[in-house]
RNA sequence: GCCCGAGUAGCUCAGUUGGCAGAGCAGCUGUCUUGUAAACAGCAGGUCAGGAGUUCAAUUCUCCUCUCGGGCUCCA
């Protein structure tokens, strides 16, 4: 039989061959290195046999697209692992995620696994690569593989939903076709149901290591028992293994809630309750430039300022809908002058009274209104996470109220308004999710929905902007784009979202009057940017590692004098510094320079300048720079203050290198 | 909310097989007057998260509550 390879070329092998025959075929190194294959485009096992005619592309153990099966496979070595330490646990799904694997388990007799049992666990899974084991596909038809598995509760219910019609893609990935069953077996006492490909041996596996155990309920049920979830992470090699671990270590040092602390910008105080902080002068000071520059874009960006209270009566959230869809998320109401108010989990229902307020006329829209407003949700007390998800935050919200005709327009012009103001902040890497119409109930018409949509997409592309289509994955109300940036360490954070609403129009009977006088409905726009001034504060804190630029940094720069003969002209330097609109300050001379150095090194200050004998008399500074090891010596102190200022000007960012992730 | 883990000085953390509670940094007071990442000495700082139980004795063991962390779910 003939089969085609990826560069074109073709070989002729016997009946019969698998992959592997294939990569002998071609040389020992590559049958030695290859750990699967991809026949036609679909990947599988390297003993899979070929058919006559098909192409096919050896991977190899280097490449990252062995990673998913390598991942996978150590999740079933894993499995083994754990079965033979805990006999009778049951196997639920084990599948390759972003970093790694994880594995659900369900211990005999309600056992729970804690961080400590991990070494064991790992030993074992050492002992098994060690043995080399081949995995072993083994297929049956779907009757017999529910009586194979009718003692694996969990599997036996993947194949019943799977052959039942109700499939969806993780249970897909988890047992494939639904007119066959396929097992892996690669010893006498251990198999899982698994569609595979696998590895050809658990000897192939190795750069892995376990993270951590967690709780997860089967299918992410709530009403479902509650699982092992043991985490790992596995590479194709040592060195991403260890670039890896040296991420998280990094991921560590920049915790947002670390660096707060130790910045002194925000805190938790017990007895606030979970997810509420205090601002500190520093932190707060950060905030106000972020405020600041954010009215100052929307300002000229065309927005009207509103502001809202933050509780209302009851009968706005019915109106708004939100008491119906939304009551699990908001605080529980207050009793007041026989009325019953509710915090706001949301301020559109305010800008919707605002613009319902007197008669608007096409000639008013597209209205563009904007508020940074406060909002409460109940979030789950488990799910509250420093400034990243809290229970009162404050969204730079804005709603904007539009012609059918000018959607489109306004949609494009928004997501680049968007985009300009999160590239100020230093984010270049973003990705976007499209949602469309989802299959069951949504309101408004096909054409709006598919205007709308197409207005979206029409906006991406301006923007130039990578995407991905979630397809059914919008809200009943109307589509959507979410806009994820990438921060300095490679990590995703959603962040902006812009939301077509043809629902609230219609609930509040919203209309404006036409050029022919009619009286038409707008459509809504629900647009966050930051999303919220909170997690945003804290995501900055990550991505700059603490080190915010000049344009945000509490204090600019720190005047130190040598000794007690400079203070007076320290505190001159300061004088015309603040004079000029910076940020400054100094301190007394009564520690060591290398000690007043060292502190305010650790205060991640852009610069610190020092000033002796020298500087006095020649009216001069030594500049030392964030991140810089050697100062400037003599450079003037109006020099300094023009460097200043075009640094702050054009938001220059000043970010250190992240810890290199390969290094030894 | 649920599963697992944790809570010791402002911060970072030791420690107690149940027997007077420890360090470094930060703070305060002195001395030192300093040219680039930690001067010296002293002082002060704690209901060992809170409550109950077991015990001659609990920071330590048990239970409950609160808070935090890792997840599940949801989302900004």
């Amino acid at each position: 039989m003939t089969i085609s390879l990826p560069d074109g070329s073709s070989r002729s092998l016997e009946e019969g061959s698998t992959a592997f025959d294939l990569a002998a075929d071609i040389g020992p190194g590559l049958a030695k290195a290859s750990l699967l294959a991809r026949v036609d485009g679909i990947e599988v096992d390297l003993n899979a046999p070929l058919v006559d005619g098909a192409t096919v592309e050896l991977i190899t153990e280097q490449s990252d697209d062995a990673l998913y099966t390598i991942r996978h496979s150590t999740a079933h070595v894993m499995a083994q692992a754990v079965q033979e330490l805990y006999p009778g646990t049951q196997l639920a799904i084990g599948p390759p995620i972003d970093d790694g694997f994880y594995y659900d388990f369900e211990l005999p007799a309600g056992q729970t696994l804690s961080d400590d049992d991990l070494g064991a666990i790992e030993d074992r899974m050492r002992e098994i690569v060690k043995a080399n084991q081949p995995f072993e596909r083994h297929e049956l038809a779907v009757d017999d593989a529910l009586a194979f598995f009718a003692d694996h509760t969990f599997k036996a219910e993947i194949i019943e939903q799977v052959t039942g019609g109700s499939r969806d893609a993780e249970l897909a990935d988890e047992v494939g076709s639904a007119d066959m069953i396929s097992y892996y077996k690669n010893s006498d006492t251990f198999l899982d149901m698994c569609t595979g490909p696998h590895v050809p041996s658990t000897g192939r596996l190795g750069h892995f290591k376990l993270m951590k155990v967690a709780g997860a309920y089967w299918r992410g049920d709530t009403d479902r028992p509650m699982l092992q979830r043991v985490y790992g992470t596995a590479w194709t090699n040592k060195k991403a293994l260890k670039a890896h671990l040296n991420r998280l270590v990094e991921a560590e040092k920049r915790d947002h809630r670390r660096l707060a602390t130790e910045l002194n910008l925000v805190s938790w105080p017990e007895e606030l309750g979970p997810g509420l902080a205090v601002w500190h002068p520093k932190g707060a000071t950060i905030r106000r430039l972020m405020e600041d520059y954010s009215r100052e874009r929307h300002d000229s960006g065309g927005y009207d300022f509103v502001y809202s209270p933050h509780i209302a009566k009851s009968v706005l959230w019915e109106t708004s809908g939100h008491l119906d869809f939304y009551a699990d998320g908001m605080y529980p109401p207050m009793e007041m002058d026989g009325a019953t108010y509710y915090p706001k989990p949301m301020n559109c229902p305010f800008h919707v009274m605002i613009f319902r307020g007197e008669q608007r006329s096409y000639r008013d829209l597209p209205l563009r209104m904007f508020e940074l407003g406060t909002v409460y949700r109940y979030e789950l007390s488990g799910a509250v996470h420093g400034l990243m998800r809290s229970r009162g935050f404050t969204q730079d919200d804005s709603h904007i109220f539009a012609t059918r005709e000018q959607l489109q327009d306004e949609l494009a012009s928004l997501l680049a308004f968007v985009l300009s103001v999160l590239r100020a902040f230093g984010f270049v890497d973003f990705q976007a999710k499209l949602s469309t119409r989802p299959l069951e109930k949504s309101v408004g018409d096909d054409d709006i929905w598919d205007e709308a949509t197409e207005g979206l997409r029409l906006a991406l592309e301006a923007a130039n902007l990578d995407y991905v289509v979630d397809e059914g994955g919008g809200a009943f109300y109307g589509p959507k784009i979410d806009v994820d940036i990438k921060d300095a360490i490679g990590r995703a954070w959603q962040l902006s979202t812009i939301q077509v609403d043809f629902n609230l129009p219609e609930r509040f009977d919203l209309e404006y009057v036409s050029s022919d006088g009619s009286r038409q409905r707008p459509v809504m726009i629900h647009r966050a940017l930051m999303g919220s001034i909170e997690r945003f504060f804290g995501v900055l804190i990550e991505h700059y590692a603490g080190n915010f630029p000049a344009w945000l940094a509490p204090i600019q720069t720190r005047v130190l004098p040598v000794s007690a003969d400079h203070a007076d002209y320290a505190h001159d330097v300061v004088q015309q510094l603040k004079a000029a609109g910076f940020r400054a300050d100094t301190t007394e001379p009564n520690e060591p320079l290398g000690k007043r150095i060292r502190r305010s090194k650790i205060e991640k200050l852009p610069y610190i300048l020092v000033v002796g004998d020298d500087d006095v008399a020649g009216q001069t500074v030594g500049v030392n720079k964030r991140g810089q090891n050697d100062p400037e010596r003599d450079v003037s102190v109006s020099a300094f203050i023009e460097r200043l200022r075009v640094e702050v000007a054009d938001r220059v960012l000043d970010l250190p290198e992240p810890a290199a992730a390969d290094a030894e």
